[in-house]
DNA sequence: ACCGTATGTGACCGATTAGTCACATGACTG
DNA sequence: CAGTCATGTGACTAATCGGTCACATACGGT
C-alpha cells in the first residue's frame, strides 16, 4: 500500500523507481536488498522513497504483488487451448506460460518465485495467497484432466501441482542458463525470432517429459 | 581452508561451531548470514572465527564444501539396488537419496541447494565442480538407462536431469511442508518409525510421476 | 506577487556488519 | 618458577544499513 504520493508521480518516474526497486529485490534476500543502493542507483534522496512507503517492508510486499499482477495480466495475455485438442495441449499451455515469463520477465519471475519458495520474511497472508492462487491454476488443469480421463486418476494432485509448478519455474531457469551464450539479445527484445521457432521444440522435450515420464515410450503424440 | 588451529579444537567445540554457522548460512542470503549473530549464539570472541578462517567466504566455502561431503556419504551408506531390477529401482533409489537426505539433513540440503541454484556469491570453481558433481550422478542414471533401452532415448539428457536434480531435491521441501505437522519429531532423531514404511508410499506416488508422467499409463509395475 | 501544499533532499541517528589487534589466558617445557 | 607458543578475547574501526526530519524547492490558485 504505497502513498497516493507515489500514484502522482510521472510514469517516466514510477517506472524507474519499479524496474529498479525489482532489480535490487529480485536478485538477493529481502534482508540484503539496500534502499540506499535503490536511491543511489536511482540518483534521488532516501527521504523520497519513504514518502512512497511506509518502510522497506511495505516496498518489498508491493513489489510482490505488482509481480504477480503482472504474471496474472501475462498469462491471460495468451490464449488457452482449444478444449477439444486434450489435456496434453493443456499442460504444454501451462509449460509455455512459465517459460514464456521467465524469459520475457525474469526478474519478476525470480521475485515472485522467491517470495513463494525462497527464504522470504513476512508469513503474510497475502504471500499466502499468491502461493495458493499460483497453485490453483495447475491443480485446476491437472484435477479437470483427471475427470475427463486423460490423466492418471492414481497421482497425488497436492504433490503433482507442486512438482509441476517447480519444474515450470526452473525449467525456465534451465533455458536460461542453457541459452546464456549470449542473454542480452533475449533482454534486448530479440526474443521474438526465438520464441515460436527454437523455443517449443525445446520446450516440447519438456513437455513429453513431464507427460509421459522417463519410461520409454509405446505410443506417440 | 580453514587453519590448523580449526581442526585442533576439540570434537565438543568444532561440532558447535559447524553446527551454528550452517544454521545461520542455510537459512538466508550469504550476504545476509552473519558472524556476530555465530560468535553470539556460541558465547565466542569474534577473533576466534578469524583464528579458523580467512575471512567470511573462506568460511562459506568450506561449509558448502564440508556440506557436499557429508552428502556424498551418506549417500554412499544406502546401497544402490540391483541391477538386474531395472532402472525403474535406480530411479527409486535416486529419489529416495533426496528425499532422505533432506528429511534427515535438512540444514545440510538447503545449503547445498541454495548454493547451487540460489543467488549465491562466488562463480566458484568449488562451485561449479559440486554442481556438475552432483548432476553426473542422475546423468549417469539416466543415460545407462537409455543404454540398457528401459528409457526413452528421445528425451533430452541434460534438460532432464536438471529436472530430476530439482524435483528430488523439491520434493524433500514438499514432504518437509506435508509433514509440518509435527516437524520436530522428525529432526529429533524419530524419523526411523516414518522411513521404511509410510515415506516409501508417500514418494512412491513421485516416483510414479517421474517414470510415466501425468498420462494415463496402461501397463503397472 | 504571495501563499499553501505537495514533493524532494541529504545530513544525521542508532544499530549492525566484517574484520583487526593488542592483550589475556592456558598449557606445556626446561 | 620462567619462558614459549597456541588459543581466546572483546573493544575498536570504517562502512553500511533502515529510518527520520528540518529544510529547500516546485507548483497551482487567488
Amino acid at each position: 500500500m504505497p502513498s497516493q504520493t507515489f500514484f502522482n508521480l510521472s510514469e517516466a518516474k514510477r517506472k524507474a523507481f519499479l524496474e529498479t526497486a525489482i532489480e535490487e529485490f529480485a536478485g538477493r534476500d529481502y534482508e540484503s536488498a539496500s534502499i540506499s543502493r535503490i536511491v543511489a542507483t536511482l540518483g534521488i534522496a532516501k527521504g523520497s522513497v519513504y514518502q512512497y512507503f511506509e518502510d522497506k517492508r511495505d516496498l518489498y510486499l508491493f513489489l510482490i504483488d505488482y509481480a504477480a499482477k503482472e504474471r496474472v495480466a501475462f498469462v491471460s495475455g495468451v490464449p488457452m487451448p482449444d478444449p477439444q485438442q486434450g489435456f496434453y495441449r493443456y499442460t504444454q499451455w501451462l509449460l509455455e506460460m512459465g517459460v514464456r515469463f521467465a524469459l520475457e520477465h525474469p526478474r519478476l519471475n525470480q521475485l515472485i518465485y522467491q517470495a513463494m519458495f525462497g527464504t522470504a520474511p513476512f508469513r503474510d497472508d497475502m504471500l499466502q495467497r499468491l502461493r495458493d492462487s499460483s497453485l490453483q491454476l495447475i491443480r485446476d488443469v491437472i484435477a479437470q484432466g483427471i475427470a475427463v480421463g486423460e490423466i492418471d486418476p492414481d497421482i497425488d494432485l497436492d504433490m503433482t501441482t507442486y512438482l509441476l509448478n517447480v519444474i515450470t519455474n526452473e525449467f525456465g531457469n534451465y533455458l536460461a542458463s542453457k541459452l546464456a551464450i549470449d542473454p542480452q539479445r533475449l533482454l534486448a527484445g530479440d526474443q521474438a525470432q526465438l520464441d515460436n521457432d527454437s523455443l517449443r521444440s525445446v520446450y516440447s522435450k519438456a513437455l513429453d517429459f513431464v507427460w509421459h515420464g522417463l519410461a520409454k515410450r509405446s505410443t506417440a503424440h
